[in-house]
DNA sequence: TCCGCGCGTATTTTT
DNA sequence: TACGCGCGGA
């Protein structure tokens, strides 16, 4: 068992302690998958069957890796374990026993955008306030009850769901979770949450389906354990109530999906459930320097809710982390940019060998052009994922459609496109009389001359004789051929086509590159099913980070960009944990309360514990922000890292004047804030109320502020001794401008 | 029904 | 900024 080699003692128990609750509770750093994947191979070398194997992680991505990984151990076996999120398993097993509750083997699933969409409809035909209820906030909430598992009969006869929502005005919150479910339910349609919920349902009210699958999964294993909400953890404990064989590993620290309902309580529920639970902690760190650690340490420590834990390391104590001041974000890119120039030149780095890692997907761009400017290749992880954009979900919806014709938001995407004349008043009153008649939307389309009439019904009619084809196609042909003629034959490649415009024709390569994933899917010997129902079902939850698993062919050395929270699991020998300003991170709409804090700072803690070798914490004293700058100040983790760890680079020109004080403007700007929206509107300056003529400001050396306009950008017309020159400052680089304006001021005295 | 314009407003993380 | 929505004209 040379696999048990080079392995500490507590990953050893680990690995060998097969039978009966586990609980494993695994530091950054500390050989998680590593235990994970020699756990699992363990078990396979005894003889049990990898069918009766289930390993639930927390992406895909985690999931092909390790079994990747098992596969070098133990061979083709690996192929045959039940391994992958929570969200593809339990939707795999609702496709073959969905029936029992009332569903098909096709039904679609929905995404965020889709149920927010229906949410939105739904909400419309209440004749709702949509100020009031809006679809995210209407969203979270429903999300928010299934993941507690609550159903909406549940919620609409508990006063203490109504009484929460009549505090914030949005008492018919209930009414619209019952007719988003049953609208659902008609779609033959679940959303992401519906996975767990009905899971959940299945397993309550068919025994029978829960023995089968009890029976099947001896051994149970959960991967980030600490980021499952109640719905994932009592699919999981029922599961393993037979064999109680059930594994879970975790860090508490590192607990980032509060805000998706992952909930720690989780693990204080799981030494209650199981007496007999066998705990192990995976203490030493083999990825970081000892300052790193150290840092990550102390930061961690200052939160309350935390499992007790030492991590230590015996690696080196490497450099002292970096904190980088810039003026602006302009310059915290360039700074990052010129700093990763630097270390490859000196120490012979790779791209591939730094992270910039972000609280939010809008801070890339500074990076990005700065980046591009130094010709340093990068790859942006995650933003807007392959099959979130408009041409690929349009052809998808079509897709959709011809294997479920109940697909109500695939439908209303795709009714009238390719325009057919068929507009918004048509498509809602198509919905409403499929609501009010009790039947399907593809009842009212098929049936349109009895429902609808006049003009509508004979576009109607083609187009329900136009998925007929198509369904008829779905069924008879592969997933290609199938998706190739609805593509064509649906007028939408045409029509893509036909746009020559630059964006056009980016859409159109989308498009062919999706028909190539199709063939792709096709011609992958390891897929048994080869339909349109089968691809779908694998595109379905496949999720940004997956996308860059999988362009694994072409690895391009490139510098990685990405947020914190797609970081997770994920090491880089040197990382820029970047935009480390109050109100940035932690976000501002994070800090309400103790435990949002808590998330915040864990956070923080992945971030730095990403790192091997080097940390680099970057920070803007004014940023570029929805159009306005703003005046920033460092976050106040800074503060917390133990100060032994941390030695200090400052912007070199920063030092010698601060931008806003030193020439005033930072008044000027203030006073702007106020009035933003006029401001942007009118394109003219106008004054806030406390704006005194005192405030005009001078620049310095008889430069006289005498009149501001803020349109596009901001327009200093400058007076004094150059009177007549004009200085006209883009917002978006406003920052290293007025720096620019000091210098020439400099310049003047000399 | 469709299209374009202008306005207002929202800004987190992701299965 | 950038996106979505509503309104008005064709």
């Amino acid at each position: 068992m040379d696999y048990l080699e080079g392995l500490n003692e507590p990953q050893r128990q680990a690995v060998i302690f097969t039978d009966g609750p586990l609980m494993i509770i695994a530091g950054a750093g500390s050989g998680k998958t590593r235990v994970l994947t020699y756990r699992i191979a363990h078990l396979i070398y005894h003889g049990v069957d990898p069918y009766n194997i289930l390993a639930l992680t927390f992406t895909n991505k985690a999931a092909n890796e390790m079994r990747e990984r098992i596969e070098k151990v133990i061979g083709e076996d690996a192929k045959n374990i039940w391994m992958g999120t929570f969200h593809s398993i339990f939707a795999k097993i609702l496709r073959i026993e969905g029936d029992k509750i009332g569903y098909t083997r096709d039904f679609s699933i929905y995404d965020t955008e889709d149920s927010k969409s229906l949410i939105k409809s739904i909400v419309k035909e209440l004749n709702l306030d949509d100020k009031l209820y809006k679809a995210s906030t209407v969203y979270s909430r429903i999300s928010g009850a299934k993941n507690r598992l609550v159903s909406y009969r549940e919620y609409n006869s508990n006063p203490i769901y109504r009484a929460d929502d009549e505090s914030y005005q949005r008492p018919e919150i209930g009414r619209i979770y019952q007719i988003y479910q049953e609208r659902l339910f008609k779609a033959n349609a679940m959303d992401f949450d519906d996975l767990l919920f009905n899971t959940n349902v299945l397993f309550r009210d068919h025994l029978d389906v829960l023995n089968k699958y009890q029976h099947k999964f001896k051994y149970v294993m959960v991967d980030e354990f600490q980021d499952t909400n109640i719905s994932q953890y009592l699919i999981t404990r029922k599961l393993a109530s037979v064999y109680q064989n059930i594994a879970v590993v975790g860090d508490d620290a590192q607990s980032i999906y509060a805000f998706r309902g992952a909930d720690i309580q989780n693990i204080l529920n799981f030494e209650r459930d199981y007496p007999t639970l066998k705990t192990i902690r995976l203490e030493q760190n083999y990825r970081s320097t000892k300052t790193i650690v150290q840092a990550a340490n102390s930061v961690i420590s200052k939160n309350q809710a935390q499992l007790k834990k030492n991590v230590w390391t015996s690696n080196e104590s490497g450099d002292l982390i970096e904190l980088v001041k810039a003026t602006s974000d302009a310059e915290e890119g360039r700074m990052i940019a010129q700093s990763i120039f630097e270390d490859k030149m000196q120490f012979k780095y790779k791209n591939a060998d730094f992270a910039i890692l972000y609280r939010t997907n809008a801070q890339s761009r500074s990076f990005e052009e700065a980046l591009r400017r130094m010709g340093i290749r990068y790859q942006v992880v995650g933003g807007l994922s392959f099959y979130q954009r408009r041409e690929i979900k349009d052809l998808i919806a079509y897709l959709r459609f011809a294997i479920n014709h109940n697909d109500e938001e695939a439908f209303k995407r795709i009714i009238n496109l390719p325009k057919r004349g068929i507009g918004d008043t048509t498509i809602a009153k198509i919905v409403v009389i499929a609501n009010e008649h009790k039947v399907s939307i593809w009842d009212v389309l098929s049936g349109s001359m009895k429902y609808i009439g006049g003009r509508a019904a004979i576009a109607l009619d083609n187009f329900s004789m136009l998925i007929k084809t198509f369904e008829i196609a779905a069924k008879q042909k592969n997933a290609y051929d199938a998706a190739l003629e609805i593509a064509k034959n649906s007028g939408l490649l045409k029509e893509l086509y036909e746009d020559k415009s630059i964006e056009g024709l980016a859409r159109y390569e989308n498009v062919q590159e999706l028909l190539n994933a199709i063939k792709e899917f096709v011609d992958n010997p390891e897929n048994e099913d080869k339909t349109l129902g089968a691809f779908l079902q694998e595109v379905s939850l496949l999720t940004t980070l997956d996308e860059t698993a999988e362009e694994g062919e072409d690895v391009k050395d490139a510098v990685t960009l990405m947020t914190i929270h797609s970081a997770k699991g994920l090491e880089f020998k040197n990382v820029f944990v970047v935009g480390m300003e109050e109100d940035l991170f932690p976000s501002q709409m994070m800090i309400g309360s103790r435990s949002e804090l808590e998330e915040e700072r864990r956070l923080f803690y992945v971030a730095i514990t990403r790192a091997e070798k080097k940390l680099t914490l970057s920070y803007a004293s004014s940023r570029y922000r929805f159009g306005r700058i703003k005046d920033c100040e460092p976050s106040r983790f800074l503060d917390e890292i133990d100060p032994r760890c941390v030695k200090q680079k400052n912007a070199s020109i920063k030092n010698s004047f601060g931008v806003g004080e030193e020439l005033g403007l930072k008044n000027l700007i203030k006073t702007n804030h106020t009035t933003q929206q006029t401001v942007a509107k009118k394109q003219t300056y106008k004054p806030s109320p406390d704006f005194k003529p005192s405030d005009t400001t001078y620049l310095a050396a008889g430069m006289k502020v005498e009149h501001l306009k803020f349109g596009y950008g901001l327009v200093l017309e400058v007076q004094g001794e150059e009177k007549d020159r004009k200085a006209r400052i883009n917002f978006e680089e406003a920052g290293e401008k007025l720096l620019l304006l000091s210098f020439a001021k400099l310049k003047v005295h000399d």
